[in-house]
Formats: structure tokens, sequence, C-alpha cells
DNA sequence: TATAATTAGGTAAACCCTAACTAACGGAGG
DNA sequence: CCTCCGTTAGTTAGGGTTTACCTAATTATA
């Protein structure tokens, strides 16, 4: 029982521990070690958002619109983001990720899908099935 | 099989939620929701080394010993640490994690646990076996 | 005229530093 | 044995840079 307990948190740390990797290494790749957690969220936000304008991601985060401008110049100095004007309205910019600010803002998942396929491989049909299954009884 | 994976991924998603779940929960019962990645990190330093001084602080993070004191400081402020002068030399002293201190170094072992007891609750005997030896097979 | 975003110019906090100081230790010489 | 003095641990004073925010004024479009 005790001993059980043990396990499980061997196995889950090193569970943990890898998906952590796989997301540093994400990060990384992009050449963005020292991301911000903050930063990190915010370029979350704009991916989630879809087409956000600067005004809104002000609104979003409670911040003024000048706060928003620089954040977005720091960003597009990075890389990570690009302005595009509104053809309707040009006085309305949306704010769009690159590729790179794609990657970041999505490398939790894609940390995910790589432990996804560690697993995948070093595991049975049956196995997998078995996991599955068990994982979805925890709430 | 693409199925199976999409389970997976549902399943690890709910598991990693409820473990930031978790650690967030302690941060927050602290008190302190605002904690720098780099002030826990130096808690969890604090932690591990024990007896632990001024001088050796500076030396591990690589900080002059002004800045030590300044982050102690801080620390004692939030009560997160306090000072213990050294019995056999009066001149050193030892930074000591207040039980708030504690608790916001062992976050994450504290998340982790309380999940494997919402593990060990939702799973029978024979699952938990099962569980462990699914997950040490992954590497 | 109203609205979207930007620019200019500012503040506060975080995180770092060097130089100078205080207090305690510990060995050498009286 | 005790005092003096150099050494060591930590602190204080006073500084710098960067980050993350702000308001007020400006520009461009509707």
């Amino acid at each position: 029982m005790r001993d059980r307990e043990e396990h499980l948190l061997e196995a889950l740390e090193n569970l943990f521990r890898t998906r952590h990797e796989c997301s540093c290494t994400v990060f990384s790749e992009c050449g963005l070690s020292d991301l911000t957690v903050r930063q990190v969220a915010y370029l979350k936000i704009i991916d989630e958002q879809g087409d956000i304008t600067f005004s809104r991601l002000a609104e979003i985060t409670r911040n003024s619109k000048p706060t928003i401008t620089e954040m977005i110049n720091k960003f597009v100095r990075m890389e990570c983001v690009y302005r595009e004007r509104c053809p309707e309205d040009g006085r309305v910019l949306y704010i769009r990720l690159t590729d790179k600010g794609q990657k970041i803002a999505k490398a939790e998942q894609a940390a995910l899908r790589r432990m996804i396929e560690r697993m995948m491989d070093s595991l049975d049909d049956q196995e997998q099935e078995l996991l599955v299954r068990i994982l979805q009884k925890v709430r």
C-alpha cells in the first residue's frame, strides 16, 4: 500500500518531469528560453482569441492601450507576432501570431503530444487501452 | 488507434490540469499568489540545502551578498524565512524557512501528493497496481 | 466629432551591483 | 591570560538597469 503509493509517486514524477522537459525544448527551439510566464500567457490569449485587436487585448488583460502597444512591439521584435490592418476599418489592427508565436503559445500541447508519442511507443495496444481506461476513472 | 490517442490526450490533460490546480491552491493558501518563478526557485534552494548561510546562498545563486540580504529581507517581510544565529560562530546566520516558506518550497510535491490521494481514492487495488506497472514502462 | 492605435514622458518595483561599515572570531605577542 | 589586529559574515548606503505599468497628447481613419 505505502509501497504502491511510492511507486505511483515516482512514476508520476517521471511523467511530469518528461513533460516539463518537452515544453522547455520547444521554448529553446524558438531561441526564447527566458520568456516570462506572463509573456507566454499573453501569447496564449492572442492564440485563443483569434481576430484580436489592441483595444480588446487591453480589455481582456486589464491594461491600458499604450501598455499593449509596448508589449506587442516587444513581441514583434521577438518575431512572435505581427500587425494586420482590418480591411473593413482602417483604424483597426489585428494582432497575429507568427509561426514562432504559435509554437510558443502551443508549447504545452506540443509537449503533451510528444509525451503521448513516447507512451504509444513504449506500450502495446492492450496496455494503452488499459491506461486510458484507468486514467478516465480518476476524478 | 487515433481514437485511443485522443483519449489518452484527454486523460493526461485532465491529470496535468488537476496537478496545476493543486499547486495553485497551495500558493493561494499561503496568500502569495503572485510570487515570481525565481522567488519560488530560491525558496526551494533554501529548503534543499538545509543549514544555509548568506554567503553560501550568494555562492550558489551567483549573486553578491548585499543582493542576498535584500532578497532575504523581502522574504522575511513575506514571512517565508527567518534568520537564526549559529551558536558556534556569532558572525554566521542561517536562513531558515518558516512553515509558510516550507509550504511554498514543497508546493509541487504537495500537489503531486494530493493527486495521488485522488488516484488512490478513485482506483481499486488492482487498478493501482496496473497503473504503476504501465507507467513504469514509459521511458 | 468619435474611435483605434501610437508617442511622449513618467513612476514603481524587481533585481542586480560596489564600497564602506559593524560585529565577531581567532591567532600572535606581551 | 589578555589584548590587539587582521580576517570573515553580514549589513547599509547609494547606485544602475529592466520590466511593467500609467496618463496625456497626437495621428489617422470613420
